[in-house]
DNA sequence: CGCTGTGAAAACCTTCACAGCC
DNA sequence: GGCTGTGAAGGTTTTCACAGCG
């Protein structure tokens, strides 16, 4: 399956979720597109990939289309996240109520700061790095997200790989490095600004 | 210039200020590649859109080539930036200092609710949205953040837009419609997660 | 000789357009 | 007739490999 197509499958999967909410029970690649934000053709070839769930004249059924998602994300049952680094973005994660509807259970937080560590944050007890690898284990946690500094981040980072997780989430703009097996992905909100910036910056010279 | 091009231009920038703060004056692009994180023939592909500003035979001037980059981004004067939705994430935001040296300056906040229009966060008075015409047209903001819950994100964006800033960066799963002229990214942490849980699906099935 | 800058080749991704099934 | 699923065409991005300059 192309990286592209997985890449997107999120989409899909929120589209298809804002139908259903809708009451609608079958839908059209157009339509579905449409919501998602994306060609038509793109769709169906995305969707191809997962195997042949529509009807031909007639469309996809919406209840069933989000299962093959899902299943294909492999979120029917909710993944296990820790976070770690409870400062201002850590705090804003663990407080985000939106995780449950995507498929993703936060199980644990943890920090190093001591007046940090200890206290309360959305229902949990913050804990100590040092007891990471007990943690992962013990609540079977598969992803990282790391909120840390960036000077700590590389260090942050080759613990929680230790400690077993299979993906990482990484807030940090530093470049990390994971054994391959393991899957890194980074959240770097400077450069989408830098990006847009650029864009913006074509905007004004091109005379608007 | 290629679209995947300026994606990675911020890299390049972050990674020259990481060797410039290491005191290297002159790099290669072996070198400079490896610090970003992608290949040499990449990084040099993507260098020469910006025109010729290397040695050869002996590498990139590492302050000059980051001057090219910065210049090419926009980010030599900095960007003003408005944050709207000052709930768990705009605070995150607001109060995150890694923006000065990525070359942006948050330069108003603004929320709707009662409780903390008028608060202060990291230093600024959170306004009203009602004033945000007036506010990004007084800041001169260019960029408009949006941290609001995901059912009130297309209409502050349409505000934003209006107001007139030329990019938008949010941060709701919602599918977001912008007029052509206005940039938009989004950052959806629930979709990045997704994507992570497909990669540690296929981990699992494949036997580890 | 070393390293950049770049055409050309290869890989990847998107869009088209229609055959095939409902 | 309508809409999916998909080969084929078209476009973009990456990688290769080397000419050209210092």
């Amino acid at each position: 399956m192309p990286r592209a197509t997985v890449d997107r499958l999120p989409r899909y999967l929120r589209a298809l979720d804002s139908l259903e909410a809708q009451g609608v029970v079958t839908t059209s690649s157009e339509t579905l597109a449409a919501v998602a934000g994306v060609g038509s053709a793109q769709l169906r070839k995305d969707l191809s990939f997962l195997g042949s769930h529509g009807r031909r004249g007639v469309g996809y059924d919406v209840s069933h289309l989000r299962g093959r998602i899902a299943a294909a994300l492999g979120v029917t049952s909710r993944q296990r996240v820790v976070i770690v680094g409870i400062g201002n973005l850590g705090h804003a994660l663990a407080n985000y109520s939106g995780f449950g509807e995507r498929g993703f259970s936060v199980v644990g937080l943890v920090d190093v700061d001591p007046a940090v560590v200890g206290s309360s944050v959305s229902g949990m007890v913050v804990r100590h790095l040092d007891e990471l690898e007990g943690l992962v284990d013990e609540l079977g946690a598969t992803i990282a997200v790391l909120a840390v500094p960036s000077s700590a981040a590389q260090r942050v980072c080759d613990r929680v790989v230790a400690a077993g997780v299979g993906g990482v989430l990484s807030f940090s703009s530093r470049e990390l490095a994971v054994p391959t097996g393991v899957d890194l992905r980074t959240v770097d909100v400077g450069a989408e600004l830098q990006i847009l910036a650029f864009h913006g910056r074509r905007r004004q010279s091109t005379g608007a």
